[in-house]
DNA sequence: GCAGATGTACTTTTT
DNA sequence: GTACATCTGC
């Protein structure tokens, strides 16, 4: 090993890096360096003569990923561009792009995020002629989306749904299809059975892929592990990292499982732990510790600081959920005033309806901040309308796309209309806009309605026509301009707020010249990785804390019912991921910690008393 | 067909 | 508090 390579690493860190052939299990408790050791190891394995574009880096988030590229990249240098690291999902797109024909799908495939999975089944449901009620969309796609991720068939899942959701299960898939359209969860399923089914296939990768790594471990789902076991070939050359102490997307389908079943996977696997933490005080270790003990089902660690004392972990309690946000604010603001630099503070909730209060505080008190999640950027109206018009051009089949803007802006086509034109392409097997024209020369629809389609029709003519020659920036500029959009948003109310997140989308896609890259990048992507990219402090929920690391964490709310969060409450296993939340949580904080709860707490619209987390009476404070 | 009003039921975490 | 679905009057 060369000496950039072995520079700064522990014994147990070299074993790990050392370790080329062959399984390898490694146990990295939070803090122990863990980023370090994978980047370490690729690097290695370059170094020792290994084809980086034989080596594949799994992780569960983007920005997970690009982490390690830009930290090979500074290692190594530009060798190692040629290592495909990426999340599963973004794996599983990069895969069927050349192999999705062997399950009935076009490789121009579209994918559908969770809104037009939603859209879709609503449609479904309506076509199905099933009641539905409030949240009937969101229930179904959830019970859609668990199933592929556990691999279950959904009639096997447990759901409290007036009506059946199989036929709208089964229409959905069908519909799909049709448009050419995969989901998240299709994604990792369409792999693991091309790769079985189809002669030949796994033995290809298999020769392509040699070297695997992947990243949290302790979260990868049913669908993933499939996945991952038909990657691994004779050689067995994979590599898991991971810590089941932070495993927190058991509500998702992870299986912690499958992290503590490597060994019977993989009986010569070598397992290495790694228990020395290098980013928190011995004192927040052991408080963490000490909440952590409480866990029946984890394997058995112990993780040691290697920073010596520390500040106490303070516990504080409040009377109202106003004076912790003011508590929280005060607080940090001294900190500010000490020096300590805005973005090495970090404020976590359970859930995102915590956000107004501190928020409303930071802005009072003009404390510098950024709310991370809740209503995320993609997610926002305007630019889920420009997106759909980009995503109808390029894919005509994309009827979740023309359903959301045939009448964004308003053109007199309601719903009745659209059904109309829908079932006239329907009985053509042709996608709607591309039998638009036809149907009004046929006089198929009338009044507004045809004035309409007929405005439409002519927008998307002209706009799949400048989109042989513009890169997208234009083409968005373009959209805006033709479609009305522009006009339409000058005159809402927080129309301007809208075309400012539009002009921001514009200018973040500058330079892009494919279309089709650049929707599939907007796809597998949701939040725009800017986390600690300024000088403001970091408001997230806990789950969104993981990975990340401050000098100085505050966690609110702390109370029964919202950490545990009473959904959560009546079963052994949920509660200690619930605990293991708080885990990770304090786990992020290198120099200083507080958790606080509130006795009353304005909730919904109400105010509710509270009790204080049971978490917090396991939590050991050392004395001083 | 549309916009606004009203009622309502809910409220976690995300690739 | 809000988002969502439905109802109302234009």
């Amino acid at each position: 090993m060369s000496k950039k390579i072995i520079d700064g690493l522990n014994p147990e860190q070299i074993r790990a890096v050392n370790h080329s052939k062959g399984p390898l299990l490694i146990f990295a408790g939070a803090g122990s360096g863990k980023t370090r050791v994978i980047v370490h190891r690729v690097a290695n394995l370059i170094e020792s003569g290994i084809n980086p574009a034989e080596i594949l880096c799994l992780t569960f988030t983007n920005k997970a990923a690009a982490e390690m590229k830009l930290r090979l990249k500074h290692l190594l240098g530009v060798e190692s561009v040629n290592v495909w690291a990426g999340t599963f999902h973004a794996f599983g797109a990069w895969f069927l792009r050349r192999e999705a024909h062997h399950a009935g799908y076009p490789r121009s495939f579209i994918i559908y995020d969770a809104a037009d999975q939603r859209s879709l089944i609503g449609r479904c449901i309506k076509d199905l002629h099933l009641k539905k009620e409030r949240g009937t969309d969101s229930s179904i796609a959830w019970l859609i989306s668990l199933g592929k991720d556990t691999m279950q068939s959904i009639g096997d899942i447990p759901h409290e749904l007036l009506i059946d959701p199989e036929p709208v299960a089964e229409l959905y898939e069908k519909r799909k299809q049709e448009y050419g359209a995969l989901d998240f969860g299709d994604l990792l399923l369409l792999p693991s059975r091309i790769l079985s089914e189809v002669p030949g296939m796994r033995e290809r990768y298999n020769t392509r892929i040699r070297y695997i790594l992947v990243d949290e471990y302790q979260d990868t789902n049913m669908a993933q592990y499939t996945m991952l076991m038909q990657l691994v070939g004779e050689e067995s050359n994979i590599c898991v990292v991971g810590d089941d102490d932070q495993s927190i997307y058991g509500w998702r389908g992870a299986e912690v499982g499958n992290i503590l079943r490597f060994k019977d996977d993989f009986p010569e696997a070598k397992v290495i732990t790694l228990e020395r933490n290098y980013r928190s005080t011995e004192r927040i270790l052991e408080a963490a510790s000490s909440l952590i003990a409480n866990n029946r089902y984890r394997a058995p660690k112990k993780i040691r600081s290697t920073i010596s004392g520390g500040e106490d972990v303070w516990i504080e309690e409040f009377s109202n959920d106003e004076n912790e946000a003011q508590g929280v604010a005060y607080t940090i603001e001294r900190l500010i005033e000490e020096g300590v630099n805005p973005r090495q503070i970090g404020v976590f909730y359970r859930i995102n309806a915590l956000s107004r209060v501190i928020e409303e505080t930071f802005v009072r008190r003009q404390i510098p901040y950024a709310v991370y999640g809740g209503m995320r950027f993609y997610e926002r109206r305007e630019i889920r309308d420009v997106l759909a018009y980009l995503r109808l051009i390029a894919h005509p089949e994309d009827e979740e796309a023309l359903g959301r803007i045939i009448n964004t802006p308003s053109r007199g086509i309601g719903l009745k209309t659209l059904a109309t034109l829908r079932a006239y392409a329907a009985a053509q097997s042709l996608p709607t806009l591309s039998v638009l024209d036809q149907a009004l020369e046929e006089g198929i629809v009338k009044g507004s309605g045809a004035r309409g389609a007929q405005a439409f029709s002519e927008v998307m003519k002209r706009l799949i026509s400048l989109a042989g020659y513009m890169d997208v920036a234009d083409l968005f500029r373009a959209i805006m301009q033709h479609s009305g959009l522009q006009e339409a948003l000058k005159n809402e109310i927080d129309g301007h707020d809208r075309l400012t997140n539009i002009s921001e989308l514009i200018a973040s896609s500058e330079g892009q010249t494919d279309l089709a890259a650049y929707l599939e990048e907007k796809a597998l992507i949701s939040e725009i990785d800017t986390v600690q990219d300024e000088d403001r402090v970091s408001v997230m929920t806990l789950h969104m804390s993981k990975g990340l690391e401050f000098d100085h964490v505050f966690i609110m709310g702390l109370e029964e019912g919202l950490l545990p969060h009473s959904r959560s409450m009546d079963s052994a296993v949920d509660i200690e991921e619930e605990r293991r939340l708080l885990y990770v949580g304090i786990t992020r904080a290198r120099r200083r910690a507080m958790l606080s709860w509130s006795r009353v707490r304005a909730l919904y619209g109400r105010e509710t008393f509270q009790v204080p987390s049971g978490f917090l009476s396991e939590i050991v404070i050392p004395r001083t």
